[in-house]
RNA sequence: GCCUCGGUGGCUCAGCCUGGUAGAGCGCCUGCUUGGUAAGCAGGAGGUCGCGGGUUCAAACCCCGCCCGAGGCUCCA
C-alpha cells in the first residue's frame, strides 16, 4: 500500500461521475476542517497475501501521525494514481472501509472520499516540515507463507523399505535416541533447554578460540590450539575430495549485485547477506562458494568428457548475516569456513551415482572426526516417486553398514534450486542437530548462470563432505561433551598436543626432553611438563587438556630404559590406565593411529611453564 | 530483529534487593618441599565492578541509553 499523508487547514471534494468501480454511495460530497489527509493506493501484493496486516499497520502510522500533529480529524481517501500496481477494487474498498472503521472505533472523525468515482477536491496544505510524508506499507508476511505453505511430510524409514509416516503423537517409535532428536527438531517439536551447549565452555577452556567483541558479534578469534585444529581439518577435507577427483580453486569473496545471475542468487536468500556499497558498486560478501565455482565453469568449454567435473573450494571465508539471536557459540556464526564442493553432471543418471558416492564420502568424515551421524534425505514428491527405487536402495545400503535407520521428509513441491538432498547431523549436548554435511541435487543454478555443455544445462552437486569447519569442531565438541562412557578427547590426529612428558622431579628433566625429542623428530606432537609441580597436580593439568598420552619418567624409566604412559582413551576419571611401553613402541603406536590424516607441528613452546595462555 | 536473564582480578562465582573501605576458591608470583599418576604447605601481587549518562554528600548496588553473551521466539540456501 502506498499512502500520502498531508495535514491540511482544510479538505474539500466533490464527487463528479462514476466509473465502472465505483462504489454505491449518498456521500458524494464533503469537507472537513485542521485534519489529517491521507491518500491511499491499495496494491496488488496487499490484495494477494494479507489485507487485515495492511490495514492494522495504516492505520497504526495514521495515529501515530495524528497524534503527533494532535488532530482528531481524518481524511480517507482513495488516491490510486500512487501506485502503477493496484489491488483489485473490491479488496481495496474492503481495506479503506476498514481503515475508516479503525480509526472510528479509535475516537477520531473520519471522512472517506468515495471510491471509484471522479472527484474535484481543494485542498490547503500547511506546509510545515511534518506536514507532507508518504509511508509505504508491507504486509505481514507470516501468514501468507502458512498460506503457502504446504507441509512437508516425515517417514521413519527401516530395512525393509518401509515408510512409516512420523509425527507428533507417534514420534517415539523411533528407538535411536539421535534420530527420535532429530525427527523432533523437523517436526517442530521442542524441549525447552536453558542451559548453553558445552562446546561454549570448552573453546574457552581449551584456549581454542573466543568471541572477538570488537568485530561483529559471529566473527571470531582463533588461538594456536584451535588454528591448529581448523588447519588440520582444511588439510584432511582438502585431501579427502581431490583423492577423490575434485580440482581444487579460490575465487573472491565478494561480488557485484549489478551481474544479474549473481544478483538472482543472492536475492534467493534475502536479508542474511552482508551487502555495502563501494564507490559506485553494490557488493554483496558470498554466503557460499557457490558464486566464483559457477562464474568458472560458465567461462569453460565443458566438453560431455570432462564430466562429472568437481571443483573444490575451501571458503574462508563464507559470510551470513544471521539474526543476532540465532548465534550460538561455534554453531552458527556470521563468518565461518566452508568446504564446497560443485560437481558438474552430464545428466541425471549421472547425477545419482556421484550423489551416492558423495553421500559416501559425507559418511566417512563421521568415522574420521569420531561423531555419530544422523541422516536425513530431503525429495520433492515428484522426483521420489520417479526415483523411488535408486532412494530406497540407497537408503537401505546404507541401513546395512550403518545399522541406523534414517528420516525422509518429502516436499509437495520444489521451493528451493534442489530437487533432493540430503543432510547429516551430530546431535548436540542438549538434544539439538547440528546439520552439517550436505550433498544437494541442483537443477536450476546451471541454467540461471549460463553453465552449458554443448547445448544442454547440466545437473550440479553442492557437496559438503564436513560442513563448515567450525560447526564440524562445534560437532565434535558436543559429542565428547556429552559423553559419560569415557574421558572426552578430541581423535588423536587432531589433538592439539598429543603426548606431555612429566619428569618426576627436576632430576629427570634431561631424560624428559630426550624422549619428547625422539617423538618430535617422528612427527608427534609432544611437550614437557617442567613446571615446578607434582606429579599428581601435572597429570590432572595433563587431564584436563585432553592430553591423550602422558608419559611420567624417573629413576625406574631410565634404570629399565621404558616409557610409564597413561592413555587416556582407556582411562576413567577414578582409574587412570598405564602400560609400560619402549619409546619406539609409543612412536609406532601413535604413527598406526595417525597414518591417513593430516600433520602438522606443535604450535606452542615445548615447554609447559614457556607456554602462553590466551584467556 | 523481539522477549527474558546475565556481564565483578586470568578463570568460576559471592556482594546488588536494603547505596557508605570490593570478597572467596582456582590460576599466577615468591618461599618451603625434590616429588611416582586428577588439587602438598605458607606468603604475596593482581580489580576502569561491560561502556556512557543520570539521581545522590556518596553508585558494583538505584534510573536511562548502548555494547557483549546465553536462553526463548522467529529464521536457517
Amino acid at each position: 500500500m502506498k499512502m500520502l499523508l498531508i495535514h491540511a487547514d482544510y479538505l474539500e471534494f466533490e464527487a463528479k461521475e462514476k466509473t465502472k468501480i465505483a462504489e454505491e454511495t449518498d456521500i458524494l460530497n464533503g469537507r472537513m476542517e485542521e485534519c489529517l489527509v491521507a491518500f491511499i493506493a491499495v496494491e496488488k501484493k496487499d490484495d494477494e497475501e494479507n489485507p487485515q496486516s495492511v490495514v492494522n499497520k495504516a492505520v497504526e502510522e495514521i495515529e501515530k501521525l495524528a497524534n503527533n500533529l494532535k488532530v482528531n480529524n481524518i481524511v480517507v481517501y482513495p488516491y490510486a494514481h500512487l501506485s502503477k500496481n493496484l489491488s483489485s477494487p473490491k479488496i481495496a474498498l474492503e481495506v479503506l472501509k476498514d481503515i475508516e472503521k479503525k480509526l472510528r472505533e479509535n475516537n477520531y472523525n473520519v471522512l472517506r472520499a468515495p471510491f471509484g468515482w471522479y472527484k474535484a477536491f481543494k485542498l490547503s496544505c500547511k506546509g510545515h516540515p511534518l506536514s507532507e510524508l508518504s509511508r509505504e506499507i508491507y504486509p505481514d508476511d507470516e501468514k501468507v507463507e502458512d498460506k503457502e505453505k504446504i507441509p512437508s511430510k516425515f517417514y521413519l524409514v527401516k530395512e525393509n523399505g518401509e515408510l512409516i509416516e512420523i509425527n507428533k503423537d507417534n514420534i517415539n517409535i523411533i528407538e535411536d535416541e539421535e534420530l527420535k532428536s532429530l525427527a523432533k527438531y523437523e517436526l517442530g517439536i521442542k524441549d525447552k533447554q536453558e542451559k548453553e551447549p558445552v562446546h561454549i565452555k570448552i573453546i574457552k577452556e581449551k584456549d581454542f578460540c573466543d568471541y572477538e567483541p570488537s568485530s561483529d558479534p559471529g566473527h571470531f578469534r582463533w588461538y594456536p590450539k584451535g588454528k591448529l585444529i581448523r588447519d588440520l581439518l582444511a588439510e584432511y577435507v582438502y585431501n579427502l575430495v581431490v583423492s577423490y577427483g575434485a580440482m581444487p580453486v579460490e575465487t573472491p569473496v565478494m561480488y557485484d549485485l549489478s551481474v544479474k545471475p549473481i544478483k538472482e542468487h543472492a536475492d534467493k536468500f534475502g536479508e542474511r547477506q552482508y551487502r555495502f556499497r563501494q564507490g559506485n558498486k553494490e557488493l554483496m560478501l558470498r554466503f557460499a562458494a557457490c558464486f566464483g565455482q559457477f562464474m568458472i565453469k560458465k567461462d569453460m568449454y565443458l566438453l560431455p568428457k570432462y564430466l562429472p567435473l568437481r571443483l573444490y573450494e575451501l571458503s574462508t571465508y563464507s559470510f551470513r548475516y544471521e539474526q543476532r539471536g540465532e548465534l550460538i557459540g561455534l554453531k552458527r556464526l556470521r563468518a565461518f569456513t566452508m568446504p564446497d564442493m560443485h560437481t558438474l553432471c552430464l545428466n541425471l543418471e549421472q547425477a545419482l551415482e556421484e550423489f551416492e558416492n558423495q553421500f559416501w564420502m559425507c559418511l566417512k568424515t563421521g568415522e574420521d572426526l569420531n561423531v555419530s551421524y544422523n541422516v536425513i534425505f530431503r525429495f520433492v514428491e515428484d522426483f521420489f516417486n520417479e526415483y523411488r527405487d535408486w532412494i530406497m536402495n540407497l537408503i537401505s545400503k546404507y541401513i546395512n553398514k550403518y545399522k541406523k535407520y534414517v528420516i525422509l521428509e518429502i516436499l509437495p513441491k520444489r521451493k528451493h534450486y534442489w530437487v533432493g538432498k540430503v543432510d547429516i547431523a551430530v546431535i548436540d549436548s542438549l538434544g539439538r542437530p547440528i546439520e552439517n554435511p550436505t550433498v544437494q541435487i541442483d537443477v536450476e543454478s546451471a541454467k540461471r548462470f549460463n553453465i552449458k555443455v554443448k547445448d544442454s544445462y547440466p545437473i550440479l552437486l553442492h557437496c559438503s563432505p564436513t560442513g563448515s569447519l567450525e560447526r564440524a569442531l562445534c560437532g565434535i565438541l558436543e559429542s565428547e561433551g556429552k559423553r559419560k562412557d569415557k574421558l572426552p578427547t578430541l581423535p588423536l590426529w587432531l589433538s592439539p598436543i598429543q603426548v606431555r612428558v612429566i619428569p618426576v622431579s627436576d632430576k629427570y628433566i634431561n631424560y624428559a626432553i630426550k624422549i619428547a625429542e625422539k617423538l618430535r623428530e617422528n612427527n608427534i606432537r609432544v611437550d614437557v611438563d617442567d613446571s615446578e609441580a607434582r606429579v599428581g597436580k601435572k597429570i590432572r593439568t595433563a587431564g584436563k587438556e585432553w592430553i591423550p598420552y602422558i608419559v611420567v619418567v624417573g629413576e625406574d624409566e631410565v634404570k629399565n630404559n621404558i616409557l610409564t604412559v597413561t592413555i587416556r582413551e582407556k582411562s576413567t576419571l577414578k582409574n587412570q590406565y598405564k602400560q609400560h611401553m619402549t619409546t619406539e613402541e609409543l612412536i609406532k603406536e601413535i604413527k598406526e593411529k595417525t597414518k591417513d590424516y593430516p600433520f602438522k607441528p606443535l604450535p606452542y613452546p615445548m615447554f609447559v611453564s614457556k607456554q602462553p595462555k590466551f584467556h
